[in-house]
DNA sequence: CGTGTTTTTTACCATATGGTCAAACTACGA
DNA sequence: TCGTAGTTTGACCATATGGTAAAAAACACG
């Protein structure tokens, strides 16, 4: 058809497609999650992904398009320790292996984690409809097997929703601060230290 | 001299030098805590301010000038809770007051909040020296102190380094990720239960 | 090969943005 | 009231930025 773009609802992606939208991705990662939405810039993106610019529009229909596709690919990722909770195994330590596959996140994937904390803070605008949809549910359904809990005495009483509020904070600031923990901790493992306090603070908050 | 900008080291800024600085600072903050330092203009501080671009480059020598100057300010006010922890006081409240002093700060200036969390995510280009100067001391000085107290036995063991991390992102999320606080927990006071929530935790941690 | 398709590049726009300048205007003390 | 220092503005600039068009290059495949 037309010269440009890809064929959309391309049934069979070529090679060098699929390559160059993940280059293009992981670049655009890179300067979305230092500068936010508005301080990026197609040029940063498409210097660091070794591509023209005119190229990434090849593959994209434009700045949002590209960081609405990362915020996309991110939120089922960013949500799937939360879906591993379960809800037959043993309460305390269904919580701390959660916060433990939280902060593992945090340090093996800064990037999406300022990447998500960059939109927030921004007010949501482009991921805010998937608050309603995805998010939240599994918010909702993991409060109530927490009160469920905490019902039967298998943890000790707390309000959920703050809770797991608590969880997402410490655990993200490792990776959203990190310039701080930096400055702070000097030439230290900040992530091991992590470790061990979060057991500590959640162990004391839920042992019923 | 120069017909431009207000002398230097001006002994006696005039009535209108102090409250168009003041607009300008309160307009910035706006703009700056809602879209990070580049995702900000001149254009759209000026006009929230009410006065034109010209105009705020005769009181400030840039856009720069103006976001360093925001971040000046607020550091002291920032770090003031942290400074008024008593080191004669009883170890558990000092604390726990801190938390809700930081808490409350969360809700009352949350612009400050994002500007802050803005700056950090962008590994803190600008206020990087300010952490040098002013918050490692604080911060190992207060450190030190609840070591001494938890080797006195007047506070249950933590590392005192990450506990100061678990409170600074406890707390500042209500205000740096609030438009996920409020998609999660609709017309309801975020702040009350937080302000409980946040006490059972550090009571619970801390309790010898 | 040769031909049609996909990918990449070169040369551009239009607009937004940080910043400048000199002229115009205002406040205020003598 | 006048004059001067302080303040404000309209008209500009230079550059950066998101995006486009069309030709050129690379590729797939008979």
């Amino acid at each position: 058809m037309s010269h440009h773009s890809p064929k959309n609802a391309d049934p069979k992606p070529s090679r060098i497609q699929l390559r160059n939208r993940k280059r293009i991705l992981d670049a655009a990662l890179d300067v979305f999650s230092q500068h936010g939405y508005r301080g990026a810039t197609l040029d940063q993106i498409a210097e660091r992904a070794g591509l023209s610019k005119p190229n990434i529009l090849y593959y994209f229909s434009g700045k949002e398009d590209v960081h609405v596709t990362l915020l996309n690919g991110l939120m089922d990722a960013w949500l799937a320790p939360m879906r591993e909770i379960d809800p037959e195994g043993e309460p305390l330590e269904e919580i701390l292996r959660y916060v433990r596959r939280k902060l593992e996140m945090s340090r093996e994937f800064p990037r999406e984690s300022r990447l998500f904390a960059n939109e927030v803070l921004q007010g949501a605008p482009r991921i805010g409809p998937h608050f309603g949809n995805e998010l939240k549910p599994l918010f909702e359904e993991t409060c109530k097997l927490i009160a469920k809990w905490v019902s039967e005495n298998r943890l000790g009483s707390v309000d959920a929703r703050h809770l797991i509020f608590s969880i997402w904070s410490t655990t993200q600031h490792y990776a959203d601060f990190d310039a701080q923990v930096q400055a702070l901790l000097p030439s230290e493992d900040a992530h091991a230290g992590a470790v061990s306090f979060l057991d500590i603070l959640y162990r004391r908050l839920l042992t019923p």
